[in-house]
DNA sequence: GGCAAGTGTCTTGATGTCGAGATATATCTC
DNA sequence: GAGATATATCTCGACATCAAGACACTTGCC
């Protein structure tokens, strides 16, 4: 079986024949894979009514279990943007009806972000589809492959950490 | 060796241990991969003073051989970006000397985009520094399990093709 | 040859993100 | 306890991208 990445790494062979193209045979993997999994994710979610970015902090929420509370801090750095952004993205949550903001009880600086009763029901709809959808693209790939794969990629992002 | 994903997966099983997250296993790790790498090229690409977004046309029209034309076209459709941002890019680069625009001589509503001599000698310094880079974050792995990494990497991303 | 449909590139307007700065409150140091 | 520094959030301007449409030329068909 032949991908995008195998006639990549043959143009560049012709091209520069002295170098050591072995790192693309690995990283032009993940990006490509990263990419069209985006995609994925956003056709799962259409479905569901909601985009990409409103899953990302609907889903940091959910996970920090009741009562679904998170500061926009705590956000912002779960979810890899800047403060401008997460207050973008809360508003148009809260205009949604997704999220509410609460005054920080114990910070008078500080506001808490909490997820509705609808804003949940949305997380864990999106969530099932999004684990469906994976697990479609996981298919032809027998579990102990899956678990190897796994372990292999932890072990390249575990320094980042 | 532990990394982010773990934690991630534990917080998902806490709040929904119903559901199967194996695929989480794999696929949160490859879109954390692609983002760290994507932080990674940029660090290597700004010590040779370019940015990734010029790295991916310049690549492209590198990969393509003597004499390092393309049309932008084939361009947009090699780096994933719709024509208006092609237009913006080879307009940037033009202004920094590294391609430049002919007109297809095959075709009077058409356009090459041709790598100056500057523009083969940025990309081709980047190229190595991004290789040098990428060897790096894979020093930890044998060299056996590369070649299995990319194998598996591969059969998840072939059916895309 | 001439008209219709197709192709290639560029233009324009809308939008989401970033980064720097502003404001308010908290915490630390002496 | 007062002043200085740090933290939390929001505001605002700049900018790269996208999507749709405009324009020019080419190709296919009668």
């Amino acid at each position: 079986m032949r991908d995008e990445v195998d006639d990549l790494v043959e143009a560049w062979g012709r091209e520069r024949g002295d170098l050591d193209l072995a790192p693309v045979e690995v990283f032009s993997r993940i990006s490509r894979l990263a990419r069209h999994l985006d995609l994925a994710r956003r056709d799962a979610f259409t479905a569901h009514g909601i985009e990409s970015w409103e899953f990302d902090v609907l889903a940091a929420l959910r996970r920090a279990g009741s009562p679904y509370e998170l500061s926009p801090g705590k956000l912002l750095r779960q979810t890899l943007v800047t403060s401008g952004t997460m207050t973008n993205r809360v508003d148009r949550l809260t205009a949604r009806g997704l999220v509410e903001r609460l005054p920080d009880p114990k910070d008078r600086r500080g506001v808490l972000v909490r997820l509705t009763i609808e804003g949940k029901a949305a997380v864990d709809g999106a969530f099932e589809a999004l684990l469906a959808a994976e697990a479609d693209l996981l298919a032809d790939l027998p579990g102990k492959q899956r678990t190897q794969l796994a372990g292999l990629l932890r072990s390249l992002l575990a320094p980042f950490s």
